[in-house]
DNA sequence: GCAGGATAGTGAATCGATTCATAGCGCACA
DNA sequence: TGTGCGCTATGAATCGATTCACTATCCTGC
């Protein structure tokens, strides 16, 4: 049944433990770890299987403790499960595992806070930066975490102030070019799946619709059908479409997505409702994922570099660290690209 | 430019800091923290305005270090870009608000180096149980981990030992389910789009894809076409495809992919190569994945119970974890279910 | 007026790893 | 023989929050 086992174990065995086991001092075992060249070969090794011997596992509070901090830095987005985050988190992975640094990562679902809380925890933790996606109004707790000691880099969007850095990609042409693309195909009623304003993305994607219709020559008000869901996934995209199939007034022939999650779930209650794509309704997503170019009706899609993002938002907060003083704020902006499919042009 | 700002913090400040600022002792701080409803209300408001104005953050490290244990469990999955995992990490988050409990959560990457690395590292940060999806050849480590004091609930794989818990879905019939469907269409040359052996699922889905074959009268050797890829992902599915596709032989009329990610790969590589599908090859993925009914030729594939994975994990460790000496251990193991669809029958 | 009890607050000890000033030892060189 | 250097090893001090035995103070009731 069991094998040999030392029972639940009282307490983990400490440095001391290892000390008295191998017959030195605590430093020498300390050197053993961390400094094994300055230990001669025979001490070394007693201590070594003494270590073996007793299972010893570093107690990381203790270190950190001492140490008073760590090789880490925490990143909040907003929605881990989006597969445009879990490859912007990636970039970021391989560019701090250059620097030997580790990454805690959390999703804060778009909940204030579920940010503030995971921010505090970071703190807590005492990493030595973090990169947000963060929602509205947590930017004076991020201007605090930046003043005490904690370096900030805003992922994903364009910082308001000049003493934070950010990576981001222009939302705004990012709206605009799928609107753009709508009505360049002569659609003159859009709907827009968005998420509320209290998200950064949403509000400025809003933005490039808005001008992208004005520029047309065509009136929001009567042009534009705005929706507004409460999470900005699949779940959501069902919701909206359900709510626009059921509300009065003329049916847009058009439909924008804040994101491709939600235009999946859209895609799909618009199947559910048997509105034909794009001959009833053309779609177009954001983030160009995965599995865009590969659903039913391929889904036209604004594309983002998503793993540029990462990278560029890990180096920047690394060289904030390295630099110090000398650091130079800047905000990076990458450019968005439309990627024309089936789902709102039958040519395509 | 800059806002008022204390320069890079030369140092946190402590809960001594907040005594001296407060005129109180460190105990009387740490009540306030911890047992508000035992200092007089004048004190805990001086104290909490200290607090305030020094911006005070409790330092973690110093809190578990005296503590010696975190209400915190590990888990690594082996893809955490995968919906499949994510929406088990979910159930794995729900279980575990309900007892304050916090998540660290890791993505192996099916590397059994990194894998090691982060139990290492949850181990060295007192977590107190992990919940692991292994590779072949950690079980002595998890095994050790146990007699350390560290509870373990294996992910998504059954226990080899009576002694480890573990929740997983009947693999063997979930990879039998797939092939008897293609074996029930007429298909009599199949191929099999797996990851290495070392990964637990992929060697229980061959197990059931063979006993399927067996069992319908075919033999193995002349009706399965194994390609073994390195990553269960999209990019080991257009690699799995394209090596199929330049191989010598007949080519398969069907082919079963050992999960959706790696479908979706395949689906877009037979399309780069204009295999109609059903037609030319029959497709059946495995997880059914948010976005698997929605693709070009909606996805057939082999549904988990995802969430009640995850979540159920969570409650074996938690009342492994309470219960103590008195748990006994268990295998939970749920059933797969077959959804065909049209990329496997055009009649779905 | 005083014992007894409740209430507030204190501060030294503790957790475990790291660091650093110090010491012991052997060897080489003057 | 003595000085000085290099190599090893030592162990007390340190990081910051928590705990707990203890003191101080005030109140209650007889």
């Amino acid at each position: 049944m069991s094998t040999t086992t030392r029972g639940r174990a009282d307490r983990r065995p400490s440095i001391t433990d290892v000390a008295k086991r191998a017959g030195v001092s605590v430093g020498t075992v300390s050197n053993v770890l961390n400094r094994p060249d300055q230990v001669s070969d025979s001490t070394r090794d007693r201590v070594l299987v003494a270590i073996e011997e007793l299972q010893f596992v570093r107690n990381a509070s203790a270190r950190q403790l001492r140490a008073g901090t760590i090789q880490t830095v925490g990143a909040i987005v907003l929605d881990i499960a989006n597969p445009f985050f879990t490859e912007v988190a990636r970039g970021v992975e391989d560019r701090l595992a250059a620097d030997e640094y580790t990454l805690m990562l959390s999703s804060s679902d778009e909940d204030p806070e579920r940010e503030a809380r995971y921010l505090r925890l970071f703190e807590e933790h005492g990493v030595q930066g973090v990169m947000v996606t963060p929602s509205a109004g947590s930017l004076d707790a991020l201007l605090a975490l930046r003043d005490r000691g904690i370096d900030v880099v805003l992922l994903d969007t364009t910082s308001p102030v000049d003493d934070i850095s950010s990576v981001a990609v222009d939302d705004v042409r990012g709206g605009a070019l799928a609107v753009e693309h709508l009505v360049g195909l002569g659609h003159t009623r859009i709907a827009f799946i968005n998420g509320p304003q209290t998200i950064k993305q949403c509000v400025d994607r809003r933005e490039g619709v808005l001008a992208a219709l004005t520029g047309a020559g065509l009136d929001p008000a009567s042009a534009l059908v705005e929706i507004t869901i409460g999470s900005l996934n699949a779940e959501g995209g069902e919701e909206g479409v359900n709510r626009l199939l059921a509300a009065e007034g003329d049916r847009p022939t058009a439909m924008f997505c804040v994101n491709d999650l939600t235009a999946l779930g859209a895609l799909r209650a618009l199947r559910a409702h048997g509105v034909a794509i794009p001959a009833e309704m053309a779609v177009v997503g954001y983030d160009d994922v995965v599995f865009a170019s590969m659903l039913t009706v391929p889904l036209t899609s604004v594309r983002q570099p998503t793993h540029q993002l990462g990278w560029t938002a890990a180096d920047l907060l690394l060289r904030q660290r390295s630099e110090g003083a000398a650091f130079q704020h800047q905000r990076v902006q990458f450019q968005p690209e439309l990627v024309v499919r089936g789902s709102s042009d039958p040519s395509a």
